[in-house]
DNA sequence: TAACGGAGCGCC
DNA sequence: AAAGGGCGCTCCGTTA
């Protein structure tokens, strides 16, 4: 059962459920509380919108059809992605009315915040958007796979909102400790901590003039003062450069970074009672994957993983895949040889024979093929696995031939790669068009494969979290892992479920496939003893 | 003063 | 001869 739902002003909102007539109901969590136990797939057009208020009630439900994510999925398949993806878009399109712009970038947001009352409840127009889309789905070249990538989408949503409201447990206790320990104490608003400070002043003594290394012209004039030339003020173009300035600067740049990315300011903004909160977007990036708006979640380095620990009583069940993007290829691509490595534990090893023992080679070849590298041994490696592995090599250089032409590509469930700019055209034209032409194939050639491993991470989180047992909560997802915080107690049940949920993501997108996709879920008191 | 692109680097 | 995909975020330094 299909029921529409639109929120209105307040705790109000609309439903109509499939084929009658809604209403108005004055109280909307409500209403939704008590439909949810017949498990309808709830129909709205954002869950970002609406789905907040009605946690916040602590109502939860269980699935989910996000139009406007959906008409994201459907126009990027019909080659139309830069047409505004809301509902309201999609029904001023259906009814050839103009088609409201969509809000972006941080001015717009803005402007948005004056604007007029919210709109009436309009359920009535959730359904005919959902109606439409529904039949746009059923005209793709596969629904049924289609159809699975909409409700994995919808569902990762559900798990946004949910993830958000819920928090990584974060200790401020031992994150102003690691601090204090790695730059000093606290400063006051705006200074250097006292190390960061003592290594800038090393780094001027050095080169014997007042150095600011933060900034990377002055980094570069520096290096040039002293008669050494250097490519870069990058850590990795300096490190073997022989010069006293280097070693405190290396010091300084890896403070800096983490002082300014992940430091007391930024604690202050994104964690509040032990629990960091930061903002997912699901689907943020082009391939699926999804980003964050503020936290810098995504990008956690591991010095401060230690910072994460279980509250008392209490586990994190962390799991990651092992080798995902290569076993989305094989599991793709239909290669025998491929997949009958893939369904081993460790994929390098497995591959290490075809490439004369060396399981390095054997995983430089791959990820060449699956990034478009062509440094060092590539070219070499990755003539072997034309040979070895024919139809795992077809299938990315296929990806990357219709990118280099100006076509799209798709992921496995139907994800489509953005269409080339107009600037692209002009330029894949022009002297420097070869290589604009192998900058998309690279692109379109990681597509297929980090879009498809997009989707089965997904997929395993939304069959996750029907699995998991009450109270354990999904707490971070990054890409190939994710993080259950439970009752101690639980453990063991969670770390079932996510085999579990392997086993049947892997089932939902690939059917019978000889290419397992091992997750290793390991229970731990902090996030760095997961390792 | 605000906005913006580039550099740099963290994560996958 | 060399040539690696995707992001977010912060800083610098220039420009409007």
């Amino acid at each position: 059962m299909n029921v529409a739902v639109a929120a209105g002003p307040g705790a109000s909102g609309a439903l109509r459920p499939r084929g009658r007539g809604g209403g108005a109901v004055a109280d909307l969590a409500a209403a939704v509380r008590e439909l949810e136990a017949t498990r309808p797939r709830w129909v709205w057009a954002d869950t970002h919108e609406v789905y907040p208020a009605l946690l916040d009630a602590g109502v939860r439900v269980g699935r989910c059809h996000d139009l406007a994510l959906t008409e994201g999925l459907l126009l990027g398949y019909e080659g139309r992605h830069d047409e505004p993806r809301s509902a309201g878009a999609a029904h001023a399109r259906l009814h050839g009315l103009p088609v409201p712009q969509e809000p972006h970038g941080p001015r717009a947001r803005q402007a948005t915040l004056f604007e007029e009352e919210p709109p009436a409840p309009d359920a009535e127009l959730v359904a005919e958007v959902h109606a439409d889309q529904l039949g746009r789905i059923e005209a793709v070249a596969d629904p049924r796979r289609f159809r699975l990538l909409v409700a994995a989408e919808s569902a990762g949503a559900l798990i946004a909102a949910e993830m958000g409201r819920e928090g990584l447990p974060w200790r401020e206790d031992v994150h102003d400790e690691l601090l204090t320990g790695l730059l000093g104490p606290r400063p006051v608003h705006g200074m250097r901590p006292a190390r960061l400070q003592a290594l800038a002043d090393q780094v001027s003594a050095a080169f014997g003039a007042p150095l600011n290394p933060d900034s990377p012209q002055q980094i570069i004039r520096a290096f040039k003062a002293a008669g050494l030339s250097v490519a870069s003020s990058r850590a990795h173009d300096i490190k073997d450069v022989d010069h006293p300035g280097v070693a405190p600067l290396l010091a300084y740049k890896e403070l800096a970074r983490i002082h300014s990315f992940h430091g007391w300011a930024w604690a202050g903004q994104w964690v509040r009672g032990d629990r960091l909160r930061p903002e997912y977007v699901p689907a943020g990036v082009v391939s699926g994957r999804w980003a964050t708006s503020g936290g810098g979640a995504l990008q956690i380095p591991k010095v401060l993983r230690r910072v994460v620990v279980a509250d008392e009583g209490w586990t994190l069940v962390v799991a990651d895949a092992a080798q995902l993007e290569p076993r989305v290829l094989a599991a793709m691509a239909g290669d025998d040889g491929l997949a009958r490595a893939a369904g081993q534990d460790d994929l390098y090893r497995a591959l290490a024979r075809s490439f004369g023992g060396e399981r390095d080679h054997a995983k430089i070849a791959m990820l060449s093929a699956m990034y478009g590298g062509t440094s060092g041994d590539a070219p070499k490696l990755l003539a072997v696995m034309r040979q070895r592995f024919p139809r795992a090599y077809q299938f990315v250089e296929d990806a990357a031939r219709t990118g280099e032409e100006g076509g799209l590509v798709r992921s496995w469930l139907g994800r489509t790669s953005p269409a080339p700019s107009a600037r692209w055209r002009e330029l894949v034209l022009g002297p420097e068009g070869r290589r604009a032409a192998r900058d998309r194939g690279r692109f379109t050639r990681n597509f297929v494969v980090q879009a498809t491993a997009a989707e089965w991470a997904l997929t395993l989180m939304a069959v996750l979290r029907g699995l998991l047992p009450a109270p354990a909560a999904l707490v971070f997802f990054q890409h190939d892992e994710v993080m259950v915080h439970c009752p101690a107690e639980l453990a063991g049940e969670v770390v079932t479920a996510v085999g579990a949920a392997a086993e049947e993501a892997t089932r939902l997108l690939f059917g019978a496939t000889p290419v397992r996709f091992p997750m290793q879920a390991l229970a731990v008191r902090c996030y760095a003893d997961a390792k």
